[in-house]
RNA sequence: GGGCCUGUAGCUCAGCUUGGUUAGAGCGCACGCCUGAUAAGCGUGAGGUCGGUAGUUCGAGUCUACCCAGGCCCA
């Protein structure tokens, strides 16, 4: 009777499933890690242990994740995966950043459709509700993050808005203010004279408006460094007439070319005289003389504008109440577009002109007040709306025979979102932090140079932001915020610095929050010591880059679970002028050094064609989308395969080729689970009895923990990823298991042959599991649980196995790079056999090889026929005969395909000359025949 | 306009530091095999003017300049 030979095959057993399902598996591993609290198992399985702090740069609680949150979050989490399976301690615990303007505006907006005044509202309240607006998006984002599988401190993260925190805030900015370095100052903002307010810059609409302009000319008093253009007068175009009482400079562009001209002939209207010198832009004397209408000129200098330092012009208005210097500065935001090549400076106006203002000391004059009136001590034009104000300006600049031309020029402007209302320029008194009084930009520049960066470009961005960046204004006219705690001495202007004070205040805001500043009478914190009458209360709030600048102080600082400064701060490159700066500021001026010890900076997600994500071209990419229709492990594998210190892209070919990936890893550890089935410690045997097949492979783990570890330590994973691809996919399933499938399945129970096959799948299920849990933690988790099940188990509790170091072997593994090139050419001219028909599966084969005595004595020992799964071979130290087949680029090998002899084995379907005579087992070869003589059946 | 960065097969990445055979790998694709990993597995093959132009050099993906395209941050 026939042997049923299917049934006594050892074939691949497992509940792993080939299909992932992960958006319905991968919440049910989220559970798992619940019940089990592995987040708080982790703590205390590396209590004592060296700490590795990523300190998480907090998102803003005001909406859903997109998928440069989900990058962010899973490349934090893959670095701190990595770093506790290294067997450090490595606590994460994320934040949120809650003060701000974009939550202010959401609940100003509901009070607009109410259709109630925002104004109106108690302060109190107001803030209580912005607070409750972050509350919501928080949980929505903790949901949306965990879902990702990002494990951390869930349960008590931190925030920008705790009592605790804003207390800690307060008391940080009490340090730059008792030693001095922040001050009272003033800077130009947006400012609306309807409502009376100062506006963000993302509060302001650009629209078109029609300006006046004039060309105004100013005398020059002296010429300190030559004598180039004395005698002549420099004229200016200004959009905004009304500011030339306030001007104090004029800017001009050192590297481009000027020239002095002797205006010969005038037209009709012209108001210059002949003979008339003047100073403009050489690149513009067709526009100037065409609007001041000069219609002969002489050009009588040309020279580059660097020429003019030091030159000194005095104001139109001089001997009206305007006798001050007014000084030529280089400038290099003068363009050569429009104009007359120089720009008047009123720092009290304007951006650019406050910061040159600054750079060169010029005063910061307060003309206009906040109702839109200039101010009674502004000479000629007190009393006057600044929106009627330009046609005073040029009628009297007009009577002092400055004004060259006027007209008018349609342009886009700012104006108000809410009153639609045209804004100015105000200079607004302003909090600042000095880059220079208590040497911070030095200490600044110092930690950048003890920080690493990863990559190294970002030190040097970084540095250059620091090196030119004015003093730090942490003052904004808000309401949702931490508050300046200030008071300024009414009398003197004076602000008062005194600790007791602040540390009043501290503790109030301990208690009740930031509440306390605004609704505290002044005299709680000011005690006996001070009389609240004297002293005027800032209502400022702090820039919340001031607030989350000081995350490092009220979470590494003050918990006991974390340490300062940060092993690592991680984020997008735009933190570079962000949190990366202001943490360095904060910690730099009241510590004396970075609050961490390195950056690491990612670059932005693109959609496929590498634009831009935007609505309107449909090209976004929505994480919640990927892990509903995909898994987080398919975005965490992108992640994770991606070079992302440059910029990113995704889209729906990039996720799709991360599938395919995906699955590949995922059957490769369904393969080694399905062949591991009943594997006992029993069945283990030593290295030294192992052929060198199996050895060879342990030699590959070696190089791939090598490869491991230089990942972690480089935080940079795209290679590693390849790396373990290429393993799983070239080493293992075309080459390892392909091989070992006929002793997985055929040999013996307790053949030496098939324990040491399985000895290595069982490191290789420990290797890759562990490897593979930071990348694909979910993925990882179901299989490690389908071979170790227990409501206590989990691969995230496991360190990343030591790899013996007898398991190096590189002269083996040299030897097998030429047996798989032998291998290779053997495979090439079975190819050729299949393609004439004359063969199918590689067994019908009995390939004859024509090599070297080498590769002859080096695969003495070797069964080469196992090796290129055929049913036999001939190694022959002989010439080859011409229809030999070769490859290119191996030149001692040539391969003669033959058709093997004998029957097949219906059991392993080797065709061997020993089929059919071994008695009882007529339709089986002599080692299945054994084997089924010797049948168990696999244990249940 | 300025600072920092990027551009190599349809896709994800090597190679560039230190110039030197015919620019590599995996995925995808095409074709074939196997039917005992089966919505799997194995093999073979086709795909690249290395963003463009000039230059340095005996020789440039690699070095230099400019240009084009894209990104982040400023103006």
């Amino acid at each position: 009777m026939s042997v049923d030979y299917k049934s006594t095959v050892y074939l691949p057993k497992t509940d792993f499933p080939m299909k992932a399902g992960l958006s319905s598996k991968e919440p049910e591993l989220l559970k798992h890690w619940g019940k089990l609290d592995l987040y708080n198992r982790q703590r205390e399985q590396s209590n004592g242990k060296d700490k590795f702090v990523l300190h998480d740069g907090p998102p803003y609680a005001n909406g859903n994740l997109h998928i440069g949150h989900a990058l962010n979050k899973i490349l934090k989490d893959v670095i701190t995966r990595c770093q506790q399976m290294l067997g450090k301690d490595a606590n994460y615990v994320p934040g949120w950043d809650c003060h701000g303007l974009p939550i202010e505006w959401k609940i100003e907006e509901k009070y607009r459709k109410m259709g109630a005044d925002k104004d109106a509202v108690p302060p109190v309240q107001f803030r209580r509700e912005c607070r409750e607006f972050a509350e919501h998006w928080i949980d929505v984002q903790r949901d949306e993050f965990k879902r990702l599988g990002i494990i951390g401190d869930w349960d008590n993260p931190y925030t920008t808005m705790t009592y605790e925190a804003e207390a800690q805030i307060v008391a940080e900015l009490g340090k730059f203010l008792l030693n001095g370095s922040l001050y009272r100052g003033a800077k130009p903002v947006f400012w609306s004279v309807v409502e009376k307010t100062a506006l963000a810059e993302a509060e302001v609409e650009y629209h078109d408006h029609t300006s006046n302009t004039i060309f105004v000319s100013f005398q020059i008093q002296e010429a300190t460094t030559n004598d180039i253009v004395k005698g002549a007068s420099i004229i200016i175009w200004t959009t905004t007439p009304w500011t030339i009482p306030g001007n104090r400079g004029i800017a001009y562009s050192a590297r481009d070319e000027y020239v002095r001209l002797r205006v010969t002939a005038l037209g009709e209207n012209s108001l210059l005289r002949i003979g008339e010198e003047i100073i403009i832009a050489k690149s513009l004397i067709d526009k100037v003389t065409a609007e001041c209408a000069i219609t002969e000129y002489q050009i009588l200098l040309e020279f580059v504008g660097g020429e003019l330092e030091g030159t000194i012009c005095s104001h139109p208005f001089n001997g009206q109440g305007y006798e001050f210097e007014v000084p030529l500065l280089a400038g290099d935001f003068v363009d050569m577009e429009t104009g007359s090549g120089f720009v008047h400076i009123a720092p009290g106006h304007g951006f650019d002109d406050w910061e040159l203002g600054i750079k060169h000391g010029l005063s910061v004059p307060e003309t206009v007040l906040g109702d839109g009136l200039f101010a009674e001590h502004v000479p000629l034009f007190g009393g006057n709306h600044v929106f009627k104000a330009d046609v005073l300006v040029i009628e009297k600049l007009k009577e002092a025979g400055c004004l060259l031309a006027a007209g008018k020029i349609q342009h886009s402007y700012p104006h108000s979102w809410r009153s639609k209302a045209p804004l100015i320029f105000r200079n607004t008194p302003q909090w600042f932090i000095s880059m220079e009084i208590n040497h911070l930009r030095e200490k600044a520049l110092n930690a950048i140079e003890e920080t690493a960066f990863f990559p190294s470009s970002g030190k040097r961005r970084l540095a250059g932001m620091i090196e030119t960046r004015p003093d730090w204004c942490v003052s904004r006219q808000r309401a949702w915020g931490v508050p300046i705690t200030v008071f300024v001495d009414k009398e003197t202007g004076e602000v008062l610095r005194d600790a007791t004070v602040m540390e009043r205040i501290v503790d109030a805001i301990r208690k009740e929050g930031a509440d306390a500043w605004f609704a505290s009478d002044p005299s709680r914190f000011l005690g006996d010591k001070f009389r609240a009458e004297n002293y005027e209360q800032v209502m400022d709030i702090l820039d919340v880059w001031f607030d989350s600048g000081s995350t490092h102080s009220f979470v590494l600082e003050n918990r006991d679970d974390l340490d300062w400064p940060a092993s690592l701060y991680l984020e997008g490159s735009d933190q570079h002028r962000g949190w990366f700066h202001s943490s360095l500021l904060e910690s730099c001026g009241t510590r004396g050094r970075a609050p961490f010890d390195a950056v690491l900076t990612h670059g932005f997600v693109m959609a496929e064609d590498g634009q831009k994500m935007s609505k309107s071209l449909g090209n976004i990419t929505a994480p919640q989308e990927v892990v509903e229709q995909n898994g987080a492990d398919i975005l965490r594998l992108w992640v994770v395969g991606s070079d992302y210190s440059e910029d990113m892209r995704i889209g729906p070919e990039i996720v799709k080729y991360h599938t395919d990936i995906y699955r590949r890893l995922r059957n490769t550890l369904r393969y080694i689970l399905g062949n591991l089935h009943g594997f006992g410690d029993a069945e283990r045997l030593e290295i030294a009895e192992m052929p060198e097949l199996e050895r060879w492979v342990l030699h590959r783990i070696t190089e791939l923990d090598g490869m491991l570890r230089q990942a972690c330590n480089n935080f940079e994973f795209h290679s590693l990823f390849n790396e373990l691809h290429s393993f799983c996919t070239v080493d293992l399933s075309a080459f390892y298991f392909d091989i070992r499938k006929d002793s997985l399945y055929c040999d013996r129970v307790d053949a030496i042959k098939r324990r040491a096959v399985r000895t290595i799948l069982d490191e290789l299920f420990k290797c890759l599991t562990a490897w593979l849990a930071p990348f694909i933690c979910f993925t990882a988790e179901e299989a490690w649980l389908t071979r170790f099940p227990g409501e206590d188990e989990s691969v995230h509790l496991r360190l990343f196995p030591d790899i013996p170091e007898n398991w190096r072997n590189n002269a083996l593994a040299e030897k097998w790079q030429n047996i798989r090139n032998l291998r290779r050419v053997v495979t090439g001219a079975l190819e050729v056999e299949r393609a004439e028909k004359r063969i199918g599966s590689s067994l019908q084969a009995h390939p004859i090889v024509y090599t070297s005595k080498t590769y002859i004595d080096e695969m003495a020992d070797l069964d080469c026929a196992e090796i290129v799964i055929t049913s036999d071979v001939t190694m022959i130290d002989d010439p080859a005969p011409l229809k030999a087949f070769v490859l290119e680029d191996i030149d001692d090998v040539s391969v003669v395909s033959e058709i093997a002899k004998g029957n097949k084995c219906a059991r392993c379907y080797k065709i061997l000359p020993e089929v059919g005579t071994i008695l009882g087992y007529e339709m089986a070869c002599g080692r299945c025949a054994d084997a089924v003589a010797r049948y168990l059946a696999p244990s249940e």
